[in-house]
RNA sequence: CGGGGCGUAGCUUAGCCUGGUAGAGCGCUUGCUUCGGGAGCAAGAGGUCGCGAGUUCGAAUCUCGCCGCCCCGACCA
């Protein structure tokens, strides 16, 4: 048992000005945290503690499903990157250690960088220990600080520079071994984050050029997160909004026939969908067809939506270019023949055809059936123009935006969109670093083979916020039995009394005694700060010693998530807090 | 890095527009009275007004530069 005069929790009435979410608010306000600058923060003993705790569990789950723990260096030698395949990429959000042998003599300066992630590490360490596929599979975490230099920390620990992470790297012999590895990591946040008391929805997230769904993010539902889910009660899908798809188009959708003759029509300054939607024109945006101009690795190409739809950008992570970026109107012109505004894909209107790497068109459009058009020559649109007869277009995929309310691609009920934060990440990595890196094996049949690999990510740091953010009131926080600083405090309203101080104690003892951790409030306080602060730092499991009840021969037992108080004679202590400590274990 | 906002006592802030004595609440110290949901009274301590230059007889206040912090955007556990 811990007296609160003995450790230090200092409580703050006010939120400091530089919070503006309530779990910011709270860490601060509870006493939790403490920043230093930006993104930095000191873990006060009780915040220490749940990190401790959230820590715990997740090396639990963890060695659950296998993985191993070991430590790597913070500090990295500044060739582990440099020569590694991401270091432009890399060196951004790194911080770099200048001068490191500075005023020691030596001839040549070494030079470091604070590891913000550790594939290149244990890697070039799998190298070197595993040569044999009698030592695969292996999985190896660690749960430490990583420093990252964002762009921009926000929100208290939600996005820090510094911040305490668990990562697991997983080895395998063969393709199959690796999905295992996978499976068994996502089966591992499952539980961890249950054990947490954190409500969480797993979706599937963009894996980039590599495709496939073998990544997932484990998302908690806030409306403070900052990513934007995809998902569907009924049948279970759930996405980022990078890679959400919709079932819009059914499956067994008709092409429209062509309606009419294609017809040219002007439109002098009309350049937007909405301005082409208006009078005297009337084409609604879903009967437009939207025709953008984008560059990908130097060569222009076009993609064609609805014009009611807008273009997700992640998505054309799926067409093979390295890099891209909108064109510009100077670029634009001399292939299309217009200017944005008049663009469209009907066949023979593009000027130069042959610049472009290719026309990409999103699957809606196809609803469109016979819509309207830029005719490539400013002031003029085409319509009756016909998807199947009319557009010229090189490869079909899913490139717009989904919005709520669409049906779900599996089940056709409708598709809710929710802001989350991003606590977890397990991502197939497959042979990119082990083939980088050399990192090789000899199979049972003699030959030399590459390792398969995944890497999985738990935000330690981001999880307790993210906790915090999803259980509070008005009063303060309130922490699930799990990884509570604390599970029960004991308020002594009579400190000087020798009696209650005494009772305090035994109640104290019970709790531990059938399992709890305990803070006993012993402060000098007035009864009023003492249970605004016990509401604030939010420890599940109240009992109450006063004057007042001692008299009585009662004490009180309230639980941080009910109004409800009951008295319990004193002689029953034992009996009723071993009970109640035995049930809120059992519920976590 | 682009856009917006802020920097005054440990915390929350007023004052700044319109230059002249730095003010409040909380917290802290001491005393008395209180004592079951952030007590009352009295007395106190605590400030390079973010830093630097400039304008001025005089700058928290006006001008310029720098630094820091917060929010929105692109990126991430």
């Amino acid at each position: 048992m811990k007296y609160w005069s003995q450790t230090f929790i200092p409580t703050l009435k006010e939120s400091p000005a530089d919070a503006e979410i309530a779990s910011h608010k709270l860490l601060i306000r509870a006493g939790l945290v403490r920043k230093l600058g930006g993104g930095l923060y000191t873990y006060m003993p009780s915040g220490l503690r749940v990190v401790q705790k959230i820590s715990q569990l997740c090396r639990e789950e963890m060695d659950r499903e296998g993985a191993i723990e070991l430590a790597m260096p913070f500090v990295h030698p500044v060739e582990n990157w440099s020569e590694g395949p991401r270091w432009p990429a890399a060196r951004e959000i790194m911080y770099r250690v200048d001068h490191a042998g500075a005023g020691k003599g030596r001839s040549k300066e070494p030079e470091f960088v604070l590891g913000p992630t550790h594939e290149e590490v244990i890697t070039t360490l799998v190298k070197h220990e595993i040569t044999s596929y009698r030592d695969l599979p292996k999985n190896f975490y660690q749960i430490g600080t990583k420093f990252r230099n964002e762009i921009r920390p926000r929100f208290g620990l939600m996005r820090a520079r510094e911040f305490i992470m668990k990562d697991a790297y997983s080895f395998d012999a063969t393709d199959e071994g690796a999905i295992e590895s996978y499976n068994k990591m996502k089966r591992a946040y499952t539980a961890f984050f249950l054990r947490c008391g954190l409500k969480i929805i797993a979706v599937e997230a963009d894996s980039g050029v590599m495709g496939g769904s073998y990544s997932h993010e484990f998302m908690v539902l806030a409306p403070v997160g900052d990513n934007d889910i995809v998902y569907c009660d009924e049948s279970g899908y759930s996405a980022n909004r990078q890679k959400a798809t919709s079932g819009i188009v059914p499956r067994d959708f008709n092409d429209a026939a062509p309606a009419g003759t294609l017809e040219e029509f002007a439109t002098p300054g009309t350049v937007t969908i909405a301005a082409l939607a208006a009078v005297p024109y009337g084409v609604a945006p879903d009967k437009q067809f939207k025709t953008l101009v984008y560059m990908g690795d130097g060569k222009p190409f076009l993609i064609v939506l609805r014009g009611c739809d807008d273009l997700e950008e992640a998505k054309l992570g799926t067409l093979g270019f390295q890099l891209w970026r909108p064109a510009t109107p100077a670029e634009i012109e001399p292939v299309m023949g217009a200017m944005p505004g008049s663009l469209g894909t009907v066949k023979g209107t593009i000027r130069n055809p042959g610049a472009l790497a290719g026309i990409f068109a999103d699957q809606a459009i196809r609803l469109v059936g016979n819509g309207t058009t830029g005719a490539n020559k400013d002031g003029f649109h085409l319509r009756n123009v016909n998807v199947v007869r009319d557009l010229q277009i090189t490869q079909w995929g899913d490139f717009r935006t989904v919005r709520a309310g669409e049906p779900d691609p599996k089940s056709g009920r409708p598709l809710k969109i929710a802001r989350a934060i991003e606590v977890g990440h397990v991502f197939k990595l497959g042979t990119k670093y082990s083939e980088k890196f050399g990192a090789v094996f000899t199979d049972d049949q003699k030959q030399s083979r590459l390792m398969v690999m995944g890497c999985y990510g738990i935000g330690i740091s981001r999880t307790l916020q993210a906790v915090v953010e999803q259980s509070n009131d008005a009063d303060g926080i309130i922490w699930p039995w799990n990884v509570a600083p604390w599970q029960v405090l004991v308020i002594n309203l009579d400190p000087t009394d020798a009696a209650a101080s005494e009772l305090c104690q035994k109640l104290a003892l019970a709790a531990e005694q059938a399992g709890a951790e305990v803070l006993i409030d012993d402060r000098d306080e007035r009864p009023g700060v003492k249970f605004k602060d016990a509401d604030l730092i939010g420890l599940p499991l109240r009992l109450t010693v006063g004057g007042r009840g001692l008299k009585e021969g009662i004490f009180e037992i309230k639980w941080r998530t009910s109004k409800d108080m009951r008295k319990v004679p004193i002689a029953e202590a034992g009996s009723v807090i071993a009970q109640a400590v035995r049930e809120a274990a059992c519920r976590a």
